[in-house]
DNA sequence: GTCTATATCGAGATAGAC
DNA sequence: GTCTATCTCGATATAGAC
């Protein structure tokens, strides 16, 4: 409980979470993560008493970030539509990581689909925090009936830009893809909300 | 060289296919495909040096299995649409597969872009036989400058629909996209052929 | 709380009998 | 060609000193 483990942990889990995206849950190993944050490999068992711990702390993590980061991004922009925009722009910011290493979401549920118990965490909430909040946009927006599935549908178009562009490591192709996907959300809020 | 090893070793790759998809190409062991072949594990290192050969013979046993399926379709469907629907309803044909564990193609490339050295496989061939095959038809039917471009997006959308489809545990998104899909594809040959 | 040392296991890979 | 036996390594996890 003391303020120097609490900030171990912290730092424990950050290092894993980035390395998780990089090279994966499976082929992360606490040696990694211990040479990452500079501690011992014992040390970890003070924390969580297994990998599977660290796992679910890193999407709890994740799930909070990107829970505050669409907060932020209530805050600073008015606009449900620019909002939108915002998201979908997402992708073209970190396009060089999406290039090298796919969408941290999207790869790490993939991985954990293949993987043992799905039951001991659950990948898509990271998946579904957007999801939620992209419905509230779009209900701002006075669309009504369709919420969920355009929403469904953008994530589902983000996680194709991904997985392509990372598969043939061609930026071009999701500078081109991202275009087209403002241009089709246009098309259908105005169909929407006729 | 006899017929007896050349026919084990097939198996072996058909094997090493089936649990690359169904689990991942790390967590598949030697010991797992040996227990699905009924062979011992020695005896893999007479017919593959490494498991990165065995990597390597799935894939290159997967393009010339798709290039064959593709073949096939060519010949029994003569309208090159239809050889497009008949493509986009894989997935409506594939469904429980994709739920259970997302596109085989797919995942794998995700996979193995966070392993070690990309230079050692390339994956992006199986994708790579779909996409080129893809433009023929375009082309076929009178799409000329697009059709590389609207070829990337039908594999996009569909690496997007397995991704969440298989996060979400989700059939009927599946159903939902694919219809829409075809919708899409509709309205963008006629555009491009104007 | 953090460390070092160690236990245990399963992986990929090799040697050599048959 | 296929087997059994074995080597080596690195992984998760534990025990116990500090």
């Amino acid at each position: 409980m003391g303020n120097k483990g609490e900030a171990l942990k912290q730092r424990i889990v950050t290092a894993a979470d980035n390395l998780f995206y990089l090279h994966g849950y499976d082929n992360t190993s606490f040696s990694d993560i211990a040479d990452a944050v500079g501690i011992s490999r014992g040390n970890f068992y003070y924390h969580f008493k297994c990998k599977d711990e660290i796992l679910n702390a890193v999407i709890d993590t994740r799930v909070a970030s990107y829970r505050a980061m669409l907060r932020d991004w209530d805050k600073s922009i008015t606009d449900p539509r620019l909002r939108l925009y915002f998201y979908i722009d997402m992708q073209l910011r970190n396009q060089d990581n999406i290039l090298s290493h796919g969408c941290p979401i999207g790869s790490l549920c993939t991985e954990l689909a293949k993987v043992s118990d799905s039951s001991l965490h659950d990948a898509n909430k990271m998946l579904a925090v957007f999801r939620d909040w992209l419905i509230t946009q779009l209900k701002l927006l006075g669309v009504k009936k369709n919420a969920k599935q355009i929403s469904m549908h953008l994530l589902a178009r983000g996680q194709g830009i991904a997985t392509v562009t990372n598969a043939f490591a061609d930026k071009k192709f999701l500078q081109l893809e991202v275009k087209g996907l403002k241009q089709w959300l246009d098309d259908e809020i105005l169909k929407s909300i006729h």
